[in-house]
DNA sequence: GTGCGATTAGAATATTCATTCCATTTGTTA
DNA sequence: TAACAAATGGAATGAATATTCTAATCGCAC
């Protein structure tokens, strides 16, 4: 054991399970990544309840209780009832307080004011997303989806970790997926074998990738059934595609999130298995 | 009595209580005037506590209780609960709003009906990493990555997209990368030039890509200064890291729309750049 | 003041809960 | 392989808790 826990916050408690993590053994390590990940459910739960949601018997939470230092579950879910306490609990003048300070420094301290501005940035555009984005087009790319044999990516450049992304989820949905990454030779040879039996996704913005604008003609013109995402009409992606999906507003290369075409692939990913059924 | 108290907010509790104020009879009126002014207590407070505080037998809190037209003390607590459990959640609401949605499990299924729900949980996303990330933290990655010669880069699997992401804004900026993909041989091998000289930025959710978690130690151990994202304090690329940027509540991979650790990555690179100045 | 219904307080009760204990299993060392 | 220590699961236990019940009290009309 060790010293008194008697007034501890959550934040020392959670340091203190993630230090002794490696120590505990595998039930305890078990119970601690539950606790870690659903403070709520312990600070709220019974022991019973706890131990059923983390699939443990009721003694090894109290087991675990004991081996950070309590006296018991009931002197451990204290310390997680803070939390929700501290959540609620600062009056509306320390609320206020808190924020003002916030702003300042928001506006002192370069990085955090940098990361609140991606994340309004972000915000605003899954909101232009959702509206622009129309259930026909949506239907249309899923029914191309499900027809193709080999799903092609072409995404290169900027726009290299939407196609990434894409395949990853593609692939644990059993898909089989061609990423056209151009490693170890041409990208032409790469997509070679990709026929009107096949589907291709293409994935650009500005400035658009010259590869990428090579490409795409090429395997329109083979027939390849297309999706292309990008941010302009006027983009060498769009003459030839059978549905397009326009995302406007993309900043410039290294200001751009790609939170708008990150969950537009995903959508379609994960609807194109949900209609599958 | 009244109608079913089924699912019920907090907020309209308060207004019923409110109302029928003038109705109650003195000592329930006396209670709930306390409940009303220590909402806190009430959630977390037993019977007994709740009465001592208030200046009450126990048994008036339980009559209090029924004639709000709940089955007893415990029923009338959830909804005290709902208000804490809200305060701590950001994604309370959106994740309400998901689950509606998804009642209609027809509807549900509709690619469009897809894409409202994953843009929904990414603008959640959002809020929560931009409450749960500090200042302090990204001030310290900055200044690891402004020391750093080369910047290495390790995020595999599901990862991959981030980290190649991350590769790109800062090569645009100017800076030196190893993007440790594993192409072409072992990702040992990719990393055998980095020293103290240079920096590490981790990326890895559950389940940890294997690889990752092998590496992660290697680095650390040679003294490389290390940046680590991942989704909880357990994760094998904690231990060691000198900044640690924890994103809770990544659902499973299939699902995960990497919305957060693409803004914050994104966050790291150009506040890096703008602190250099 | 008297009688009556509503309200109350506190004891009794039945339930739920955390905790402990012990038999069994698991892992480790010789 | 055998013996030992650590760890685990599940039942037993005793405490704590919410709820119910009943006798007493209060407020009010007559």
């Amino acid at each position: 054991m060790n010293k008194s826990q008697g007034a501890m916050s959550y934040d020392e408690l959670r340091g203190a399970i993630a230090q002794r993590h490696r120590a505990l053994s595998g039930r305890l390590q078990q119970i601690a990544e539950f606790v870690l990940d659903h403070p709520t459910d312990v600070a709220l739960g019974t022991v019973a309840e706890v131990a059923q949601r983390s699939g443990v018997p009721p003694s090894a939470i109290v087991r675990f209780a004991h081996a950070l230092g309590f006296g018991g579950f009931t002197e451990m879910q204290q310390v997680f009832r803070t939390r929700l306490v501290a959540g609620v609990a600062p009056s509306y003048k320390a609320r206020l307080a808190r924020m003002k300070s916030e702003e300042k420094s928001v506006l002192g301290r370069q990085p955090a004011a940098v990361l609140s501005r991606f994340v309004s940035e972000a915000q605003s555009s899954l909101v232009t997303l959702s509206q622009s984005v129309h259930a026909r087009e949506l239907d249309a790319a899923t029914a191309i989806l499900s027809k193709a044999r080999d799903i092609y990516l072409l995404g290169l450049g900027g726009s290299f970790p939407v196609a990434t992304h894409l395949a990853y989820v593609l692939r644990k949905l059993g898909r089989r997926v061609v990423l056209l990454d151009g490693t170890g030779g041409s990208i032409h040879e790469q997509s070679h074998a990709a026929t009107v039996e096949d589907a291709l996704v293409a994935i650009s913005f500005r400035n658009y990738y010259p590869d990428t604008a090579r490409l795409f003609p090429e395997l329109v013109a083979r027939g390849v059934p297309t999706i292309s995402i990008t941010d302009s009409l006027l983009s060498p992606i769009v003459e030839g595609a059978h549905v397009v999906f326009e995302i406007q507003d993309m900043p410039e290369p290294a200001l751009r999130t790609l939170v708008a075409p990150m969950c537009l692939v995903q959508a379609m990913a994960i609807g194109l298995d949900l209609a599958a059924d």
